[in-house]
DNA sequence: CTTGACGTTTACGTAAACGTCAAGTAGGCT
DNA sequence: AGCCTACTTGACGTTTACGTAAACGTCAAG
């Protein structure tokens, strides 16, 4: 049990590079064990740099994505705390639903305007690929 | 009828500064005429920043933002140019499919999370706002 | 025993997307 | 005339998210 993985892997597997990797070890967004001097990421930080990743691709800033990481990790604080996480995630899904919103329309947008291309293509006699 | 707008008007209404309308034009995203040397935007070029911000919303690069008003702008070139943003529309079109994937995911996880905050809280006799 | 692949730290470099003055212009109010 | 407000053009500063190079350790294969 207990799979670990090298920095070698996580980059080939996410094809990030070590550095990024190292460089959100230095933003405390992975804190993967150590062999020697050598960073050994059990299953677990992988799952994190996924989830690390997939925040990049939504347009978070690293810093963003570490408090996720926190709310993702630590539902274990004070009730406070947990009033406010729970507030945080509220506004993450507003923000969230909003840009769902903005992608449909970008979608329609693209639609739309794949027909004119298309549109102006066939009555030039052409075809589109 | 054609309403223009002043970069105060543009700024306030999309709560951005002028600074950085000022630089989206440095970049070619914007050609606002000019009344002397002040800047009049037209109800299109209202329209182009409204474009430009949902797509900084959606995490494009204020370059690949330029290339979409491109397309938006402009389909009207040559059939090999018509074909290449038909190319470069459908891998927009995927990308913003798998953000949408992932922002679906997102979600989810946040509803989890909630119901688990949600939990520990009533277990201790406490209520969520 | 050297070569190669992989890893390490340290540190300066850089591209993108603005922020933040500074200094000047131009119209309108009183 | 004096002042306010909105606008202008530089130009340097800042933050984020890494890139890139230097200099070195470690182990297996040839």
């Amino acid at each position: 049990m207990s799979e670990t993985f090298s920095i070698g892997d996580l980059s080939r597997e996410f094809e990030v590079t070590t550095r990024t990797i190292r460089h959100y070890e230095d933003l405390g967004l992975l804190a993967p064990s150590r062999d020697g001097q050598n960073r050994i990421y059990s299953a677990r930080d992988r799952v994190h740099l996924k989830l690390i990743l997939r925040g990049r691709r939504l347009g978070f800033s690293l810093k963003e994505i570490g408090e996720l990481l926190e709310l993702y990790d630590a539902p274990n604080g004070e009730a406070s705390q947990l009033k406010r996480f729970i507030g945080k995630m509220r506004d993450r899904r507003e923000a969230l639903l909003e840009q769902r919103e903005d992608i449909d329309r970008v979608l329609e947008e693209l639609d739309d305007l794949e027909r004119r291309c298309a549109e102006i293509l066939d009555s030039r006699g052409e075809h589109a690929a």
